[in-house]
DNA sequence: TGCCCGATTAACT
DNA sequence: GTTAATCGGGCAA
């Protein structure tokens, strides 16, 4: 069986945490699979929600690691972040996609869609997938509905741009599983020399 | 108070 | 390729 994370595994810095949870499986009540694509964002960076302060929005942020910061985006989609660091710091890790491995019948079923690769690839389609609502915001992550797992094999990681914002687009703090078919958008793999 | 924009997605042309 | 859906935050007036 593999080690569940402890509430440790997330005092640490954002850009430790982020890579780490490449080919973690993040269960919610038992549905979901293997995280294949994150993102970082530390309250020091201009297209985090927390660098302009704390509102009731993203006050979960400012509270201590190990919790789940769920907001609504775009007034539509639900998304996913796990709080790093020690309390205050005001750091995350937006769940960006996931390769689905328990659940699936029902994760198909909330997202209408058959296709695998269409369950989970992307950080709203995560949410309904394994029925993330604002209702799990500030919930413990050690703690159910959720049940985060270490990778038991070595896992090769690719990073690169973050998606969709404008602000500190140029930081490099997206990670994703290498070769992953499951990721919302491919990596730019380092150019192969011809021989 | 009003207006614009955003850590998105699906359905268009 | 473009656009609608829909709402909280940030900022100008």
């Amino acid at each position: 069986m593999p080690k569940r994370l402890s509430r440790a595994f997330f005092k640490r810095s954002v850009h430790a945490v982020a890579p780490d949870l490449i080919g973690a499986t993040l269960l919610v009540n038992g549905v979901g699979g293997r995280i294949v694509e994150v993102e970082a964002y530390h309250h020091t960076d201009p297209a985090a929600h927390s660098f302009r302060g704390a509102t009731a929005r993203n006050a979960v942020m400012f509270g201590p690691p190990g919790f789940a910061y769920v907001y609504r985006s775009y007034g539509i989609h639900w998304c996913l972040n796990f709080v790093c660091e020690p309390k205050g710091s005001a750091s995350a890790v937006l769940i960006r996609a996931i390769e689905p491995t328990a659940g699936l019948a029902l994760m198909r079923r909330r997202r209408g869609v058959s296709d695998v690769r269409l369950l989970c690839s992307g950080p709203g389609r995560v949410c309904e997938a394994l029925g993330v609502t604002g209702a799990h915001n500030g919930l413990a992550l050690d703690a159910a509905p959720f049940q985060i797992f270490a990778h038991a094999e070595p896992v090769d990681i690719v990073a690169g741009p973050r998606i969709g914002i404008t602000k500190a687009a140029d930081k490099p703090w997206r990670y994703g599983l290498k070769r992953s078919r499951f990721v919302s958008k491919p990596f730019r793999l380092s150019p192969v020399t011809p021989t």
